[in-house]
DNA sequence: TCTGGGGTCCTAGGACCC
DNA sequence: TCTGGGGTCCTAGGACCC
């Protein structure tokens, strides 16, 4: 293995509730629970007394009754992770953000200018501290994975260097469901083999990690196993889809509070998507039945739109050829992800769908009509006609 | 355990084209 | 007319991550 230990992965700690307990001075040091039904985030006080991330609101209050239990300020969170970002960009270039709390970076060619990667972490906390006022706890390695191991295995507010000539050392015995991408089901798979370590996946041969896991995850995570990680921080990454869902309980609902709650959705997703000036190919719908089981249906548009009403007709086209089923079975969520995202400006100006160019748009809810019938087209076309779509026609929730 | 909300990537079959 | 192979796109499902 050669290579310097060059990346950094810096993750904020307990991220959600830590912004609340900056934010709030009377919630310092006691637990912190964020989120209602379902715990979201849970600060290191929580932690301790057992609650987790994705647990039933119900059974965190049983481990920890004195928590103050605070509703998502997802505002307060975006602004925070921009603030951080800000300061990550300002160490290095090479930021690659992998969600709302957590980026790699990429400092090898720093050495002159800001010193070695420890000492640029260092400075990283320091600064995130003094001038966001959350900690964050940064692993430092050869690779990505390494990287996001050694900041996990640091926390909380924690900085571990994991030096090239201790890697094995390092990961061989560690649990094989800290690696990236292994979850409860390829972990079930392993232990059943008597695979429990990380080294022990390493012993294997590819093939038979192939054979055992898929082809791409068991030669992905065969390769981890065994320290080989080629991925470079990528900053060009974009986002390729964007999606929003609502749970809705187990109560009956009646197919016109599911569309209220369906063009809600569409509606909020459509002005993200003209927010941040692109432009989607795919409408799919997610939905829960009421025994739990999901299901996706989804369709492709040959042109890319972030019209509101095209988009709208899309998803009810889905939901209604789904009505029997939800009818039969009963509905828990409901979502839509736009997904092959493209930019705005990608679209040839000669092929625009756009509401007020009649001729195209006709062309797309003549395909509406094809597959859905004629009900759903005649519902977008009323609302795309409405001059006052695009900015609320519903209530906003909540 | 009576179960959120936002994402990524992979697999597999069928349609379609060359 | 029959047959083969390869590539790409679409749809649906599933594992996983924070």
């Amino acid at each position: 293995m050669r290579g310097e230990a060059t990346v950094l992965h810096a993750d904020l700690d307990a991220f959600y509730a830590s912004v609340e307990q900056r934010d709030a001075p009377e919630l310092r040091g006691r637990p912190v629970i964020v989120g209602g039904g379902v715990v979201l985030a849970a600060s290191y006080e929580a932690k301790a007394r057992g609650v987790r991330t994705a647990m039933g609101g119900r059974q965190a209050r049983e481990l920890c009754p004195d928590a103050v239990i605070v509703r998502p300020r997802m505002d307060a969170y975006s602004a925070a992770s921009r603030d951080v970002f800000a300061i990550f960009r300002d160490t290095t270039p090479l930021v690659e953000g992998l969600s709302i709390d957590e980026a790699f970076l990429e400092v090898g060619g720093l050495r002159r200018t800001s010193g070695t990667p420890e000492q640029i972490a260092v400075r990283l906390r320091e600064r995130v501290h003094a001038e966001v006022g959350l900690a964050i706890s940064v692993g430092v390695a050869r690779t990505k994975f390494l990287a996001k191991v050694a900041s996990a295995v640091s926390k909380p507010d924690g900085l571990l260097v994991v030096e090239p000539e201790r890697e094995q050392e390092f990961l061989l015995p560690l649990p094989v469901e800290r690696l990236w991408g292994v979850g409860a089901v390829t972990a079930e798979k392993l232990h059943r083999l008597g695979i429990s370590t990380v080294g022990q996946l390493a012993e294997l041969e590819a093939a038979t990690a192939e054979r055992l896991l898929g082809k791409a995850t068991g030669a992905h995570l065969h390769a981890l196993a065994r320290l080989r990680d080629p991925r470079p921080v990528d900053t060009t990454k974009r986002r390729g889809s964007i999606g929003s869902q609502r749970a809705l309980g187990s109560r009956p609902r009646s197919p016109e509070e599911i569309d209220v709650i369906l063009t809600q959705i569409v509606d909020r997703l459509a002005r993200r998507l003209r927010d941040r000036d692109r432009v989607c190919r795919t409408v799919v719908l997610r939905l829960r039945y009421g025994d739990f089981a999901k299901a996706t249906r989804s369709r492709t548009m040959r042109s890319a739109t972030d019209r509101t009403a095209v988009l709208l007709a899309l998803a009810q086209g889905l939901l209604a050829a789904a009505q029997p089923t939800i009818a039969e079975r009963g509905i828990t969520l409901i979502g839509v992800s736009l997904s092959q995202l493209g930019r705005a400006d990608s679209i040839p100006p000669e092929l625009p769908i756009d509401w007020d160019d009649g001729a195209r748009l006709d062309t797309v809810l003549d395909s509406v009509r094809d597959r859905f019938g004629a009900a759903s087209v005649a519902r977008a076309a009323q609302l795309g006609r409405d001059p006052g779509w695009s900015t609320p026609l519903l209530p906003e929730h909540e």
